[in-house]
DNA sequence: CTGACGATTCACT
DNA sequence: GTGAATCGTCAGC
């Protein structure tokens, strides 16, 4: 296993870090106990340019502040009041890129996963979603948001795991449609195949 | 200070 | 397929 560093996040395509990111593994270390899971699906949000972005046209307030610093950190927000969504910020200070985890493959600390969301047995709902991730994974806005992911308890890494290009599959994003145009861009990646993509299931 | 709303999820018809 | 849940954030007064 190798921890991301920030090279990885520091670079100036979205596009391509968000590719990258599939078949990684997200992990979090909360008071030693430890989560994690493989990134299947992602949506990568690109900067002042990208009107489904909260920081379309150059916005920039307290909340995604965040998104204008250093790269290789969380910012997560909360959003219907209910569900954390849990991005990772690329790029360089002042481009506010970010990518939105929108669903893992549960790896290790899946009984703790299934205390946290309140459910009873493994199934492809865990880790589905968004909101679900951050759930599983003890994220919450309050605490996490501007967490560094070069920590200790916050972390990506690769193992052997090769994605084939044949799986790799990309779609416009979803829940986006206020952004115009762009929300037919297609900046959502995932593993095609995977059951714990979100969307319709096959 | 006030009101409208969201990068969603889940229970229910 | 439809609608409720639920609260921080933001724009406007």
């Amino acid at each position: 296993m190798r921890k991301l560093g920030i090279d990885f996040y520091q670079r100036p395509n979205v596009l391509q870090i968000a590719k990258e990111l599939l078949g990684k593994v997200l992990v979090t270390k909360w008071d030693g106990i430890e989560t994690s899971g493989r990134i299947v699906e992602v949506e990568a949000y690109n900067g002042v340019n990208d009107k489904a972005s909260h920081a379309a046209g150059g916005r920039r307030t307290n909340r995604n502040e965040v998104m204008y610093g250093k790269s290789g950190v969380a910012y997560v927000y909360l959003c219907y009041g209910i569900h954390h969504l849990f991005n990772v910020v690329t790029n360089e200070r002042e481009t506010p890129h970010a990518i939105l985890i929108r669903a893992l493959e549960p790896i290790k600390g899946i009984d703790i996963m299934l205390q946290r969301t309140n459910k009873k047995q493994l199934d492809h709902t865990l880790t589905r979603g968004p909101g679900n991730v951050s759930k599983a994974l003890g994220i919450s806005f309050k605490h996490h948001t501007g967490h560094s992911l070069l920590s200790k308890d916050l972390f990506i890494t690769e193992d052997d795991f090769v994605l084939n290009k044949k799986n790799l599959a990309a779609s416009p994003r979803i829940g986006v449609d206020y952004a115009g145009e762009d929300a037919s861009l297609p900046y959502r990646f995932y593993i095609k195949g995977n059951p714990f993509v979100s969307g319709k299931p096959k």
